[in-house]
DNA sequence: CTTAAGGTAAGTCAAGCGCCTGACTTAAAG
DNA sequence: CTTTAAGTCAGGCGCTTGACTTACCTTAAG
Protein backbone atom coordinates (compact mmCIF):
# COMPACT_ATOMS: atom_id res chain seq x y z
CA UNK A 1 0.00 0.00 0.00
CA UNK A 2 1.44 3.19 -0.66
CA UNK A 3 -1.09 5.30 2.21
CA UNK A 4 -4.10 6.10 0.63
CA UNK A 5 -2.82 9.40 0.00
CA UNK A 6 -1.58 10.09 -3.44
CA UNK A 7 -3.05 13.05 -3.51
CA UNK A 8 -2.56 14.16 0.45
CA UNK A 9 1.35 13.85 -0.42
CA UNK A 10 1.27 16.71 -2.89
CA UNK A 11 -0.71 18.75 -1.17
CA UNK A 12 1.18 18.63 2.22
CA UNK A 13 4.12 19.12 -0.08
CA UNK A 14 2.86 22.25 -1.75
CA UNK A 15 2.04 23.23 2.10
CA UNK A 16 5.88 22.36 2.93
CA UNK A 17 7.22 24.60 0.05
CA UNK A 18 4.91 28.03 1.22
CA UNK A 19 6.46 27.16 4.74
CA UNK A 20 10.00 27.10 3.72
CA UNK A 21 9.98 29.71 1.19
CA UNK A 22 8.11 31.78 3.72
CA UNK A 23 10.25 31.28 6.70
CA UNK A 24 12.97 32.46 4.45
CA UNK A 25 11.93 35.45 3.31
CA UNK A 26 10.35 36.80 6.39
CA UNK A 27 13.80 35.72 8.34
CA UNK A 28 15.46 37.63 5.50
CA UNK A 29 13.53 40.88 5.00
CA UNK A 30 11.19 41.16 8.23
CA UNK A 31 7.78 39.67 7.93
CA UNK A 32 6.07 42.87 6.96
CA UNK A 33 8.47 43.79 3.83
CA UNK A 34 7.06 40.75 2.31
CA UNK A 35 3.83 39.58 -0.13
CA UNK A 36 1.92 37.10 0.31
CA UNK A 37 2.15 37.42 -3.49
CA UNK A 38 5.87 36.82 -3.12
CA UNK A 39 5.67 33.83 -0.85
CA UNK A 40 3.83 31.89 -3.32
CA UNK A 41 6.12 32.59 -6.30
CA UNK A 42 9.19 32.31 -4.54
CA UNK A 43 7.51 28.55 -3.43
CA UNK A 44 7.05 27.86 -6.93
CA UNK A 45 3.29 28.49 -7.21
CA UNK A 46 1.67 29.74 -9.75
CA UNK A 47 -1.05 30.55 -8.23
CA UNK A 48 -0.97 33.81 -6.32
CA UNK A 49 -3.49 33.14 -3.64
CA UNK A 50 -2.02 29.79 -2.21
CA UNK A 51 -0.70 31.05 0.44
CA UNK A 52 -4.66 32.28 1.26
CA UNK A 53 -5.90 28.94 0.16
CA UNK A 54 -3.30 26.87 2.50
CA UNK A 55 -3.26 28.63 5.61
CA UNK A 56 -5.65 31.80 5.66
CA UNK A 57 -4.34 35.63 6.92
CA UNK A 58 -0.59 35.77 6.91
CA UNK A 59 -0.88 35.23 10.73
CA UNK A 60 -2.11 32.01 10.19
CA UNK A 61 1.03 31.62 8.12
CA UNK A 62 2.96 32.85 10.94
CA UNK A 63 1.81 30.55 13.12
CA UNK A 64 2.24 26.99 11.12
CA UNK A 65 5.68 27.98 11.08
CA UNK A 66 6.39 28.33 14.32
CA UNK A 67 4.59 24.71 15.16
CA UNK A 68 6.79 23.18 12.26
CA UNK A 69 9.58 23.86 14.35
CA UNK A 70 8.05 23.43 17.87
CA UNK A 71 7.67 20.03 17.70
CA UNK A 72 11.78 18.79 17.31
CA UNK A 73 11.99 21.84 19.94
CA UNK A 74 9.90 20.20 22.48
CA UNK A 75 11.48 16.36 21.89
CA UNK A 76 15.04 18.10 22.61
CA UNK A 77 13.45 19.85 25.86
CA UNK A 78 11.82 16.72 26.97
CA UNK A 79 15.21 15.15 26.25
CA UNK A 80 17.46 17.51 28.49
CA UNK A 81 14.70 17.72 30.90
CA UNK A 82 15.15 13.78 31.28
CA UNK A 83 18.47 14.06 31.77
CA UNK A 84 18.47 16.59 34.81
CA UNK A 85 19.82 14.82 37.79
CA UNK A 86 17.88 14.58 41.48
CA UNK A 87 18.97 18.10 42.30
CA UNK A 88 18.94 20.50 39.58
CA UNK A 89 21.24 23.59 39.84
CA UNK A 90 20.37 26.96 37.85
CA UNK A 91 22.51 25.75 35.25
CA UNK A 92 20.68 22.61 34.25
CA UNK A 93 17.05 24.87 34.31
CA UNK A 94 19.14 27.53 32.20
CA UNK A 95 20.58 24.26 29.69
CA UNK A 96 16.64 22.95 29.61
CA UNK A 97 15.50 27.03 28.66
CA UNK A 98 18.47 27.89 26.30
CA UNK A 99 19.65 24.78 24.67
CA UNK A 100 16.76 23.78 22.59
CA UNK A 101 16.83 26.30 19.68
CA UNK A 102 20.55 26.45 19.28
CA UNK A 103 20.63 22.54 19.26
CA UNK A 104 17.69 22.24 16.71
CA UNK A 105 19.18 24.71 14.53
CA UNK A 106 22.62 22.80 14.61
CA UNK A 107 20.16 19.73 13.38
CA UNK A 108 18.96 21.44 10.74
CA UNK A 109 22.54 21.78 9.57
CA UNK A 110 23.37 23.94 6.11
CA UNK A 111 22.00 27.16 6.25
CA UNK A 112 18.92 28.05 8.59
CA UNK A 113 16.45 30.63 9.33
CA UNK A 114 14.58 30.15 11.68
CA UNK A 115 16.33 31.83 14.72
CA UNK A 116 16.12 35.18 12.42
CA UNK A 117 12.40 34.08 11.63
CA UNK A 118 12.13 33.72 15.31
CA UNK A 119 13.42 37.44 15.90
CA UNK A 120 11.27 39.11 13.33
CA UNK A 121 8.09 37.53 14.80
CA UNK A 122 8.66 38.59 18.26
CA UNK A 123 9.65 41.99 17.18
CA UNK A 124 6.52 42.55 15.31
CA UNK A 125 3.72 44.31 17.65
CA UNK A 126 0.81 42.21 15.45
CA UNK A 127 2.95 39.34 15.99
CA UNK A 128 4.25 39.01 19.57
CA UNK A 129 1.14 37.68 21.00
CA UNK A 130 1.04 34.62 18.92
CA UNK A 131 4.37 33.45 19.22
CA UNK A 132 4.23 33.83 22.95
CA UNK A 133 0.95 32.05 23.26
CA UNK A 134 3.15 29.17 20.94
CA UNK A 135 5.50 29.25 23.19
CA UNK A 136 3.96 29.24 26.65
CA UNK A 137 2.03 26.44 25.27
CA UNK A 138 4.68 24.09 25.62
CA UNK A 139 4.39 22.49 29.58
CA UNK A 140 7.76 21.41 30.02
CA UNK A 141 8.90 25.12 29.15
CA UNK A 142 6.99 26.18 32.19
CA UNK A 143 8.48 23.17 34.05
CA UNK A 144 12.04 24.90 33.20
CA UNK A 145 10.68 28.51 34.03
CA UNK A 146 8.90 27.31 37.73
CA UNK A 147 12.56 24.84 38.23
CA UNK A 148 14.57 27.95 37.92
CA UNK A 149 12.44 30.06 39.94
CA UNK A 150 12.98 27.50 43.03
CA UNK A 151 16.40 27.93 42.21
CA UNK A 152 16.55 31.35 43.11
CA UNK A 153 14.50 32.14 45.84
CA UNK A 154 16.53 35.13 47.32
CA UNK A 155 15.30 37.18 44.40
CA UNK A 156 12.71 39.72 44.57
CA UNK A 157 9.66 38.60 42.45
CA UNK A 158 10.12 41.52 39.78
CA UNK A 159 13.38 41.24 39.47
CA UNK A 160 13.11 38.00 38.90
CA UNK A 161 10.54 38.99 35.93
CA UNK A 162 12.26 41.39 34.74
CA UNK A 163 15.73 39.07 34.55
CA UNK A 164 13.31 36.18 32.94
CA UNK A 165 11.99 38.87 30.33
CA UNK A 166 15.99 39.45 29.72
CA UNK A 167 16.48 35.84 28.90
CA UNK A 168 14.38 35.32 27.07
CA UNK A 169 15.01 38.43 24.66
CA UNK A 170 18.79 36.69 24.33
CA UNK A 171 17.41 33.22 23.46
CA UNK A 172 15.53 34.68 20.97
CA UNK A 173 18.01 37.27 19.47
CA UNK A 174 21.56 35.82 19.91
CA UNK A 175 20.62 32.91 18.11
CA UNK A 176 19.36 35.09 15.54
CA UNK A 177 22.69 37.25 15.16
CA UNK A 178 25.06 34.27 14.73
CA UNK A 179 22.72 32.91 12.38
CA UNK A 180 22.76 36.51 10.33
CA UNK A 181 26.61 36.45 10.67
CA UNK A 182 26.47 32.74 9.35
CA UNK A 183 24.78 33.93 5.98
CA UNK A 184 26.58 36.63 5.30
CA UNK A 185 30.07 34.77 5.65
CA UNK A 186 30.96 37.21 9.06
CA UNK A 187 33.24 35.31 11.26
CA UNK A 188 31.54 34.07 14.62
CA UNK A 189 32.63 34.01 18.36
CA UNK A 190 31.64 30.19 18.43
CA UNK A 191 32.53 27.68 15.81
CA UNK A 192 29.41 25.61 16.17
CA UNK A 193 25.77 25.95 17.54
CA UNK A 194 26.16 23.55 20.51
CA UNK A 195 29.40 26.16 22.24
CA UNK A 196 27.65 29.23 20.87
CA UNK A 197 24.78 27.77 23.09
CA UNK A 198 27.25 27.20 26.14
CA UNK A 199 28.18 30.98 26.04
CA UNK A 200 24.42 31.94 25.54
CA UNK A 201 23.71 30.24 29.37
CA UNK A 202 27.01 30.91 30.92
CA UNK A 203 25.98 34.32 30.13
CA UNK A 204 22.37 34.61 30.97
CA UNK A 205 23.34 32.63 34.68
CA UNK A 206 25.21 35.33 35.54
CA UNK A 207 22.48 37.37 34.79
CA UNK A 208 20.33 36.06 37.00
CA UNK A 209 22.74 35.71 39.91
CA UNK A 210 24.12 39.04 39.54
CA UNK A 211 23.58 40.84 42.48
CA UNK A 212 20.76 43.42 43.19
CA UNK A 213 21.27 46.86 44.15
CA UNK A 214 18.67 47.50 46.84
CA UNK A 215 15.87 49.97 46.00
CA UNK A 216 16.56 53.58 47.63
CA UNK B 1 12.79 91.37 15.99
CA UNK B 2 11.29 88.32 15.64
CA UNK B 3 14.51 86.08 14.10
CA UNK B 4 14.49 86.07 10.07
CA UNK B 5 12.18 83.66 9.92
CA UNK B 6 9.07 83.40 10.48
CA UNK B 7 8.66 80.95 7.45
CA UNK B 8 11.60 78.64 8.86
CA UNK B 9 9.99 78.05 12.30
CA UNK B 10 6.93 77.14 10.17
CA UNK B 11 9.07 74.43 8.15
CA UNK B 12 10.57 73.14 11.08
CA UNK B 13 7.08 72.77 13.38
CA UNK B 14 6.32 70.95 10.11
CA UNK B 15 9.12 68.91 9.93
CA UNK B 16 8.84 68.05 13.90
CA UNK B 17 5.21 67.18 13.19
CA UNK B 18 6.24 64.65 10.68
CA UNK B 19 9.04 63.10 13.25
CA UNK B 20 6.70 63.15 16.17
CA UNK B 21 4.11 61.22 14.03
CA UNK B 22 6.45 58.89 11.72
CA UNK B 23 8.34 58.20 15.42
CA UNK B 24 4.86 56.61 17.33
CA UNK B 25 3.32 54.96 13.99
CA UNK B 26 7.10 52.96 13.73
CA UNK B 27 6.81 52.43 16.88
CA UNK B 28 3.56 51.19 17.67
CA UNK B 29 2.94 49.25 14.33
CA UNK B 30 6.77 48.65 12.76
CA UNK B 31 8.19 50.33 10.13
CA UNK B 32 7.33 48.65 7.14
CA UNK B 33 3.52 48.07 8.15
CA UNK B 34 3.60 52.14 7.91
CA UNK B 35 2.88 53.79 4.80
CA UNK B 36 4.51 57.45 3.96
CA UNK B 37 1.21 58.34 3.27
CA UNK B 38 -0.53 57.25 6.48
CA UNK B 39 2.76 59.16 8.26
CA UNK B 40 1.77 62.68 6.45
CA UNK B 41 -1.97 62.08 7.48
CA UNK B 42 -0.85 61.48 11.13
CA UNK B 43 1.07 64.51 10.67
CA UNK B 44 -2.18 67.03 9.74
CA UNK B 45 -0.11 67.56 6.03
CA UNK B 46 -3.13 67.22 3.40
CA UNK B 47 0.13 66.39 0.85
CA UNK B 48 0.66 62.90 0.56
CA UNK B 49 4.07 63.54 -0.70
CA UNK B 50 5.15 65.20 2.73
CA UNK B 51 7.30 62.83 3.95
CA UNK B 52 9.11 62.54 0.57
CA UNK B 53 9.61 65.92 0.09
CA UNK B 54 11.39 66.74 3.55
CA UNK B 55 13.12 63.70 3.99
CA UNK B 56 13.24 61.55 0.84
CA UNK B 57 13.12 58.32 1.72
CA UNK B 58 11.69 56.12 4.29
CA UNK B 59 15.57 55.21 5.81
CA UNK B 60 16.21 58.91 5.57
CA UNK B 61 13.09 59.43 7.73
CA UNK B 62 14.40 56.77 10.06
CA UNK B 63 17.96 58.14 10.33
CA UNK B 64 16.63 61.67 10.83
CA UNK B 65 14.38 60.27 14.00
CA UNK B 66 17.29 58.82 15.66
CA UNK B 67 19.57 61.43 15.29
CA UNK B 68 16.41 64.21 16.64
CA UNK B 69 17.12 62.29 20.00
CA UNK B 70 20.72 61.08 19.75
CA UNK B 71 21.85 64.71 20.64
CA UNK B 72 20.43 65.22 24.25
CA UNK B 73 21.52 61.03 24.75
CA UNK B 74 24.62 62.07 24.13
CA UNK B 75 24.57 64.43 26.57
CA UNK B 76 23.75 62.63 29.07
CA UNK B 77 26.21 59.95 28.83
CA UNK B 78 28.89 63.05 28.51
CA UNK B 79 27.48 64.09 31.85
CA UNK B 80 27.88 60.66 32.92
CA UNK B 81 31.21 60.30 32.04
CA UNK B 82 32.30 63.45 33.26
CA UNK B 83 31.27 62.29 36.52
CA UNK B 84 33.75 58.65 36.34
CA UNK B 85 36.48 59.03 39.49
CA UNK B 86 40.19 58.02 38.40
CA UNK B 87 39.48 54.31 39.01
CA UNK B 88 36.47 53.37 36.72
CA UNK B 89 35.20 49.80 37.62
CA UNK B 90 32.69 47.76 35.16
CA UNK B 91 30.16 49.43 37.20
CA UNK B 92 30.90 53.09 36.12
CA UNK B 93 31.26 52.31 32.33
CA UNK B 94 28.16 50.07 32.52
CA UNK B 95 26.41 52.95 33.92
CA UNK B 96 27.47 55.12 30.52
CA UNK B 97 26.18 52.67 28.61
CA UNK B 98 23.35 51.22 29.97
CA UNK B 99 22.14 54.88 31.89
CA UNK B 100 21.59 57.68 28.46
CA UNK B 101 18.59 55.46 27.39
CA UNK B 102 16.35 54.97 30.18
CA UNK B 103 17.05 58.76 31.75
CA UNK B 104 16.33 60.04 28.03
CA UNK B 105 13.05 58.92 28.14
CA UNK B 106 12.30 59.71 31.82
CA UNK B 107 13.43 63.57 30.93
CA UNK B 108 10.75 63.09 27.85
CA UNK B 109 7.68 62.24 30.14
CA UNK B 110 4.46 61.07 29.79
CA UNK B 111 4.10 58.64 27.12
CA UNK B 112 7.13 57.59 25.27
CA UNK B 113 7.94 55.71 21.79
CA UNK B 114 11.34 56.37 21.24
CA UNK B 115 13.00 53.09 22.77
CA UNK B 116 9.88 50.94 21.13
CA UNK B 117 10.81 52.98 17.45
CA UNK B 118 14.69 52.35 18.42
CA UNK B 119 13.60 48.35 18.69
CA UNK B 120 11.87 47.97 15.56
CA UNK B 121 14.50 49.82 13.40
CA UNK B 122 17.38 47.81 15.15
CA UNK B 123 15.51 44.77 14.21
CA UNK B 124 14.23 45.46 10.69
CA UNK B 125 16.92 43.85 8.22
CA UNK B 126 16.83 46.60 5.98
CA UNK B 127 17.16 49.32 8.81
CA UNK B 128 19.65 47.33 11.03
CA UNK B 129 22.45 48.95 9.62
CA UNK B 130 21.36 52.34 10.18
CA UNK B 131 20.95 52.21 13.34
CA UNK B 132 24.39 50.95 13.86
CA UNK B 133 26.10 53.47 11.92
CA UNK B 134 24.45 56.63 14.09
CA UNK B 135 25.35 54.79 17.38
CA UNK B 136 28.77 54.02 16.92
CA UNK B 137 29.73 57.52 15.43
CA UNK B 138 29.76 58.26 18.95
CA UNK B 139 33.18 58.83 20.32
CA UNK B 140 31.79 59.25 24.21
CA UNK B 141 30.28 55.29 23.32
CA UNK B 142 32.97 54.06 22.21
CA UNK B 143 34.75 55.42 24.96
CA UNK B 144 32.42 53.71 27.10
CA UNK B 145 33.44 50.29 25.36
CA UNK B 146 37.23 50.58 25.35
CA UNK B 147 37.03 51.73 29.10
CA UNK B 148 34.65 48.50 29.71
CA UNK B 149 37.05 45.96 27.63
CA UNK B 150 39.73 47.54 29.83
CA UNK B 151 38.15 46.53 33.13
CA UNK B 152 37.35 43.02 31.63
CA UNK B 153 41.26 41.63 30.26
CA UNK B 154 40.22 38.27 31.44
CA UNK B 155 37.92 37.68 29.34
CA UNK B 156 38.55 35.96 25.81
CA UNK B 157 38.13 38.40 23.15
CA UNK B 158 34.88 36.28 21.44
CA UNK B 159 33.39 36.01 24.97
CA UNK B 160 33.91 39.62 25.12
CA UNK B 161 32.33 40.37 21.69
CA UNK B 162 29.56 37.88 22.58
CA UNK B 163 28.52 39.39 25.86
CA UNK B 164 29.14 43.11 24.46
CA UNK B 165 26.34 42.21 21.44
CA UNK B 166 24.29 40.13 24.46
CA UNK B 167 24.60 43.75 26.30
CA UNK B 168 23.31 45.91 23.03
CA UNK B 169 20.28 43.57 22.92
CA UNK B 170 19.49 44.09 26.63
CA UNK B 171 19.92 47.92 25.85
CA UNK B 172 17.27 48.08 23.43
CA UNK B 173 15.13 46.17 23.95
CA UNK B 174 14.33 46.09 27.86
CA UNK B 175 13.58 49.68 27.66
CA UNK B 176 11.32 49.12 25.26
CA UNK B 177 9.53 46.40 27.11
CA UNK B 178 9.00 48.59 29.36
CA UNK B 179 7.65 51.58 27.40
CA UNK B 180 5.10 49.02 25.93
CA UNK B 181 4.00 48.26 29.23
CA UNK B 182 3.61 51.46 30.33
CA UNK B 183 1.67 52.63 27.27
CA UNK B 184 -0.53 49.14 27.14
CA UNK B 185 -1.51 49.96 30.88
CA UNK B 186 0.67 46.90 32.03
CA UNK B 187 2.70 47.17 35.71
CA UNK B 188 6.16 47.07 35.37
CA UNK B 189 8.30 46.02 37.82
CA UNK B 190 10.08 49.16 38.42
CA UNK B 191 8.59 52.30 39.06
CA UNK B 192 10.32 54.52 37.17
CA UNK B 193 13.35 54.77 34.50
CA UNK B 194 15.80 55.55 36.75
CA UNK B 195 15.68 51.82 39.16
CA UNK B 196 14.57 50.34 35.53
CA UNK B 197 17.91 51.56 34.32
CA UNK B 198 19.21 50.04 37.75
CA UNK B 199 18.01 46.56 37.27
CA UNK B 200 19.05 46.49 33.96
CA UNK B 201 22.69 47.99 34.93
CA UNK B 202 22.87 45.26 37.45
CA UNK B 203 21.81 42.13 35.20
CA UNK B 204 24.59 43.45 32.76
CA UNK B 205 27.23 43.15 34.47
CA UNK B 206 26.47 39.95 35.98
CA UNK B 207 26.52 38.89 32.34
CA UNK B 208 29.98 40.24 32.14
CA UNK B 209 31.17 39.26 35.32
CA UNK B 210 29.85 35.52 34.50
CA UNK B 211 32.45 32.56 34.36
CA UNK B 212 33.54 31.33 31.64
CA UNK B 213 32.61 27.53 30.74
CA UNK B 214 35.71 26.24 29.06
CA UNK B 215 36.14 24.90 25.73
CA UNK B 216 36.25 21.35 25.50
C1' DC C 1 -15.83 4.00 -16.88
C1' DT C 2 -18.01 7.77 -15.04
C1' DT C 3 -18.37 11.29 -11.81
C1' DA C 4 -17.69 14.42 -8.10
C1' DA C 5 -14.14 16.86 -5.35
C1' DG C 6 -10.38 19.38 -4.65
C1' DG C 7 -5.79 21.58 -5.98
C1' DT C 8 -3.54 24.51 -9.31
C1' DA C 9 -3.17 28.01 -12.95
C1' DA C 10 -4.50 32.28 -14.88
C1' DG C 11 -6.81 36.42 -15.18
C1' DT C 12 -9.61 40.25 -13.08
C1' DC C 13 -10.77 43.78 -9.75
C1' DA C 14 -10.77 47.65 -6.28
C1' DA C 15 -7.80 49.70 -2.99
C1' DG C 16 -3.60 51.57 -1.58
C1' DC C 17 1.04 52.68 -2.51
C1' DG C 18 5.19 55.77 -4.13
C1' DC C 19 6.16 59.14 -7.31
C1' DC C 20 5.34 63.04 -10.31
C1' DT C 21 3.16 67.40 -11.94
C1' DG C 22 0.94 71.75 -11.54
C1' DA C 23 -1.52 75.38 -8.93
C1' DC C 24 -1.82 78.13 -4.82
C1' DT C 25 0.01 80.71 -0.76
C1' DT C 26 3.32 83.45 1.51
C1' DA C 27 7.83 85.16 3.36
C1' DA C 28 11.87 87.35 1.78
C1' DA C 29 14.76 89.84 -1.81
C1' DG C 30 15.36 93.43 -5.36
C1' DC D 1 5.59 97.17 -5.29
C1' DT D 2 7.25 93.47 -7.94
C1' DT D 3 9.66 89.38 -8.25
C1' DT D 4 11.45 85.19 -6.59
C1' DA D 5 11.77 81.08 -4.08
C1' DA D 6 9.98 77.74 -1.01
C1' DG D 7 6.26 75.12 1.42
C1' DT D 8 1.76 73.27 0.92
C1' DC D 9 -2.14 71.36 -1.45
C1' DA D 10 -4.72 68.63 -4.95
C1' DG D 11 -4.84 65.24 -8.20
C1' DG D 12 -3.24 61.82 -11.74
C1' DC D 13 -0.18 57.77 -13.28
C1' DG D 14 1.76 53.28 -13.03
C1' DC D 15 2.45 49.56 -10.05
C1' DT D 16 1.64 46.13 -6.35
C1' DT D 17 -1.35 44.02 -3.18
C1' DG D 18 -5.06 40.89 -1.32
C1' DA D 19 -9.28 38.94 -2.67
C1' DC D 20 -12.23 36.98 -6.05
C1' DT D 21 -13.59 34.26 -10.33
C1' DT D 22 -13.07 30.90 -13.84
C1' DA D 23 -11.11 27.01 -16.22
C1' DC D 24 -8.36 22.92 -16.23
C1' DC D 25 -6.57 18.70 -14.52
C1' DT D 26 -5.65 14.97 -11.42
C1' DT D 27 -7.35 11.82 -8.00
C1' DA D 28 -10.41 8.88 -5.44
C1' DA D 29 -15.07 7.22 -5.03
C1' DG D 30 -19.28 5.11 -7.01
Amino acid sequence: MTGRTVRAEQVSATRELILTAAERLFAERGVNAVSNRQVSEAAGQGNNTAVGYHFGTKADLVRAIVRKHTVRIEEIRARLLAGIGDSPGVRDWADCLVRPMPEHLGRLGGPTWFARFCAQVTTDPALHQIMMEESLASPSLRQCIDGLNRCLPDLPPEVRAERGEMARHLIVHMPAERERALAEGRPTSRSNWDDAATGLADAIIGLWLAPVTPGR
